[in-house]
This record gives structure tokens, sequence and C-alpha cells, in this order.
DNA sequence: GATGAATGAGTATTCATTCAT
DNA sequence: CATGAATGAATACTCATTCAT
């Protein structure tokens, strides 16, 4: 194991800058001389590392996505029984926690490539994916224990991930704390309503 | 005396080609000159009509969200009961059609653009509270008729567009017909469930 | 003697106004467009009024110039003795409202444009002729007086002119008031020692 | 390792193209295309350069009035009696040459840019400021020696420039080479009498 | 007299990229 | 590894002007 080559921790750097970038100015705005300026360095320079802006972004998908994986993994292990787990789950998904997580606008600007750019979709599809084979072996584990009555565990974790997924759009949208807290809570209970009874 | 006004045709016909350009090349390429070269005009007309880029972006997005409005009241009044009223929200929510009804890349791109434009932002949510009122009677009747056994009428509608709106981001991603039908049946089941037992 | 016509009335609006956009934009940046837009008129308006932009420029160097004169007449003609004259135009043209009369910006707008269009030049050919013309009847008189002892009526007007012209170009640029004072104090002295010594 | 730095080499070439485009198209018609076009160039190359248009303006200043300096102070040093450097002086300042020396339209462009940019101003205060400097010895010298009877070394640096300006100002309006000869020699009569008598 | 539609050329500036050093 | 020169296409927008109404 030799240190980390220059190649990799700079192309870090760019996506790391990149993110600032979208951050700051909004996905049409971001230009390699930006994110060349915040660096203090030639714009070339990037071209160097990924040939193209379009390499840029697709490595910034990757490296964004990544950032939401294992985000609850640990949290589920710590939890004992199916039931504990099963109440894990549902409140990282639909708690307060990951409303603040998530920064908006970064992630619909790639979500919206993701229609435009098979090789960004398919970094999408392969986050969920990945994000429903975890879930999966908890699914089977509470359809087995009983804790949720009905389904596969395909479809449960489609469930659980949908319901997330509309929940974040609606209140990052709505940009309403109360209106968040509300919601959140009729639909964690509509949830482990549905799956438990 | 002046000229017969032709701004409101004129610029529902930029507005159209716009929606074009914003399928064909996307938001991230969707240039005043690309809209006048399919208009064959000029690109200083579409500015004398709306004076900048900002206005037609704007504009565009009441123009694309009003497409959304009234796909539903028709259907629903053609229901006699309560019970059937609220079968058919149900399935244009989470039925098939919904799925090919929405254009996925110009909506989410302008999803996106509402997370740095605050006068879209605003668009987008008039366009959920309309929608939301629009459902709230119905749900009052739901309850009122013991079709529905929990929630206020307003917990209800929101309900109903977070889930519709997690299966649809989830699905665009994913486009996968199959995979759709087998999760919108079981989304659909949920909700029912969550909601009348 | 009619009433003045329309046109003539919208004229001197028009050149009015472009007085004030001069002002506050800058010769570079003032356009028909902003004339009209300060008039709250349609911008042809303006076209049909003046045919061409350069039809509106010369009218305007016109109307500028119009303003310098007889500025200092009617002070002359009230003061009583041909050394009194003397005074009271070395007073006019070397003393302090002198500075603050004359619009910097707009006035050397105008000089810069007679260096490039042979209309404007005249006008301000003109304007000086004028004003020599003024003059000289004067000067004759504090020749014939002795008031002044040396030169022809030309030369006295000229002389006059161009020191004023160099008094103002050089503090209109320093922008210093104190500085002002002092300068053209010497100034007058000089003048006055020169012509009258 | 970089490139050879041409950095320095183009920047001059632009500014003197800059100087040939004042000179044929006016101020107002100037644009960086043009100057491109004629060092058959890229236009971006200009703002590679230059980061702005405002840049090369400013630049542009300070190439044109460096043009301006040092005209004159090897002349005087080369005269060897203290009045015999007045009398040098006062022919550079009224003599014929200075007339055909200086570029009328682009420096009075530059001066009336002087009146709306801050930067431009303080360019051509530091030049008179400096010219001034360079005066002021020598008339002190002339103080002392009693060549010059009357005022302070500034006052009289201020006077010299003042009526020099005043006379360039009127004679490249009137563009009348007669005139010219007479009015300056009229007038560099007045200043020598004023000042020595 | 006055408007608004429409044009076409023009503006400064930004962009991603290539290449020589 | 890194820079700076250079390009060429693109951007939104402004401009003066013409013409029909």
């Amino acid at each position: 194991m030799g240190r980390k080559s220059k190649a990799e921790v700079r192309k870090k750097e760019i996506l790391e800058c990149f993110y600032e970038v979208l951050k700051e100015e909004g996905f049409e705005n971001a230009s390699i001389a930006k994110i060349a300026d915040k660096m203090d360095v030639n714009p070339s320079l990037l071209i160097h590392y990924f040939k193209t802006k379009e390499e840029i972004v697709v490595a910034f998908v990757d490296f964004l996505l990544s950032r939401y994986e294992d985000s609850f993994k640990g949290d589920l292990l710590n939890s004992k029984t199916p039931q504990e787990r099963f109440e894990t789950l549902i409140n990282i998904l639909y708690g307060e926690e990951w409303f603040y997580f998530s920064e908006q606008t970064v992630f619909y600007a790639c979500y919206y490539l993701s229609t435009r750019n098979e090789r960004i979709r398919e970094r999408f599809q392969m986050m969920y994916n990945r994000f429903r084979e975890e879930v999966k072996p908890f699914a089977q584990e509470w359809l087995d224990t009983g804790v949720i009555k009905e389904g596969t565990a395909e479809d449960i974790a489609d469930y659980l991930i949908i319901v997330n997924e509309g929940l974040t759009f609606y209140d990052k949208l709505m940009l309403d704390v109360d209106g968040y807290k509300r919601r959140s809570e009729f639909v964690r209970n509509m949830v482990v309503k549905s799956l438990t009874k």
C-alpha cells in the first residue's frame, strides 16, 4: 500500500470544489473555470485529470451518491430485536434528521442530470439498488418474524424508499418546518400501519 | 393606435417551443437562440416579449404546471359515491396513466430550478397548494362517510401527494415498466390499507 | 402666431430627456430606448420625430450649446463704465459661478463628438464664433478707452475664451474646490495684468 | 512550467490596436471584436489578457497618457540659462509642434471618460500632477533668478498648463491653422508678459 | 401622433477545450 | 504536474431602425 497518488488527491479536491460551486452558483452556472478559480489552479489542470467536463460531472455524481451510502447500516445493527431494527429504520427514513441531512439543490440537479445522461442514470439506479439490497435482508427478517405482515422483501424495500423520496421531494419544496413535522409523523404512522397491521 | 396585440399568442408559442427545446436539448442547453430558431424568428423578438430569460423561464414554469392541474377533477365528479371517488383518485395517482402522462426531464429540470429561484419555488408551492385544496373537500367527505378512518383532510391530501411524487420520482429513474407495475400496485395497496383500515 | 406645434413640444421634451440620460448613464450608454423609457413612450416615436439617432444627437448639441449663450450679456450691459464692464466679464469667466454652472460630463461628451462629426463641430464653432462676436465690440471699446493696452478685439476675445476653457478643463478634472479658488484667482490676475499693463 | 509569457508583448499590441480603432472608428464604435479583428485574433484572447473591457480602457488611458510625458524635459535641460529654459518651455507649450503632436479625438475621448470613471480620472490627475511637479523646480528657479516676478512655483506651473490646455482645446475645435498661429502668438505674448513684467 | 411587431447586426463575456512549453 | 496562449462557438441581451396598424 503506497501513498495515495497525487492524481487521486487532486481529483477528490476537484470534486469537492465542484460541490461548493454547485451549491453557490447552481448547476447552470458551474463551470470548469469556476472550480479552477476556487482551487486557485489553472482550468486546463482539471481537463488534465478528467479529459472532459462530462467526466467531471459523472465522477461527481459518484462522489455525491457515495455520501448517501452506509448512512444507516451501523444504526440498524446496533438495534437488538427485529422490531427495534424496524423502528430504527422507520425513524431514520421519516425522522427529522433526514430532512436536514441532504443538500437539496445539488442532489436534485444531479437527479435531473440522470434524466439526460445514461451514465448518470445508471449511477442513481445503482445507488438505489444497493440501498434496496441492503434493506432486503432486514425486510425478510421482518416478514419471517411477523413484524411485517405483507409483501415481499423487495416490495417492502422499494416502498420504504419511495415514500421517503416523496416526503423529501415535497418538503424540500415546501420548506416549512412545522408542516414537515406534521407530515412526516402522519406518513410514518401510515407506513407503519400499512406494513404491520 | 398601435398594432393589434399578438402578444398572448406569441408568448404561448414561445413557451411551447421552449418546452420542445427543453425536451430535446435539456435545460442546460436551452437558449433563447434555439427557441428562436425553432420559431424561425429573431432571438431579439423573444426579448421583446419577455424582457429577460428569467422571465421566460418563470412564465414557462407557470405554463408547465398549469398542465398538471384539473387533470383529475372531472373524473372525480363523474364518480357517484364517496367510495367510488376514493377509488378513482387512487387509480389516477397510482395507476399507469400517471406514469406515462408526466414529462420526466422537463418537470424535474423545473423542480431543480425551484431550489435556486424563489419565484419558481413559489409557483411549485402554489400548484401543490391548489392540488391539496382541491383534494381536501373530498378527503373530508371520506372521513365523514367512514371511507377513511384516520387523519385530517390536510394530512390525507398531503399524504396522497407525497406517495405519488415518491412513486413518480423513483420510477422515472428506474425506467422499468414491469417494476413500475409491481411497485405501483404494492404502493396503492399500502396507501389504501393505511387509510381505510 | 399659433400655438407651438405638438412636434416642437415633443422634440424639446426628447432633448431634455436625452440630457438626463446622458448625465445619468453617460454618452456611451445613452440609447433611444432609454430616452423613450424615461418619457414613458415608445422608442419608435423618437424615430418618428428625428429620423435617425444622429439627428437627435445633432439637435441635442444645438440644444445644449444654446444654454451657454446669453449667459453674460445682460450682466455686461448693467455695468456702466468700460472699466466696470471689463471687470464684470473677467469675474464671469474666472469666477466661481462658472465652475458650478457647466455640466462637465455632458459638455465634454459633446465636445468629443465634435471631433468625429462635422455637423457637430460646426455647431461648436458657431457657438464660439457667436461668443467672440459678442465680446468683440466690448473689446474694441476697452481698447479705445485704454482699459486694454494691447492686441486686436479678435485676439482679446479669443484669449479670454481660451483661458476660460483651459481653466474649466483643468478644474473639472481636478475636482478640488480649494485648488480651483487658488488657480482661478491667479489666472484672473494674470489675464488682467497681461491685458491692462 | 507554463508557456513563456507573452503577456506584456500582447498587451501592448492590444493597446496599440485599440488606439488605431479609436482613431478610425471613434470611442463609441470601438469594440473588443474590432480590436481582435485588427490583430487577426479571437476576441476572447483580449479577455484572456484583460478580464474586462473596462480594464482595457483603463490600461489604454495609462498607455496614452504615458506618451505625453517626458516630451519636454530633455529640451529644457539642453538650455543653459534660466531665461533660455523659460523661453524653451514657452515655445514648447505655445508653439506649433504641440498643435500637431497631440491626437485630438483619442485624447478627448479619454478626457470624457475621466468624467465618468474614477480610475481614469485618477490617471489624468496623476499625469497633470507629474507634469506640474516637473515644472515646479524650474518655476522656482525662475522666481529665484527674477525671470518671473510673481506667484508661487505651483501657481505658475498650473497657469502654464491651463493656458496650454485652453489653447489646444480651442484650436483643435477650430481646425484653422492661420488662426492658430495668430492666437498662439498672442497667447504666448500674454503669458510671458503676465509672468515677467 | 403613437404603438407594438419584427429584424439583423452588434455587444461583452463565458465556455470547454487544445496545445506548446 | 502545471501553466498560459489561443480558439471558436455560444451566451443573453441591446441597439437603431422599419413597417403595419
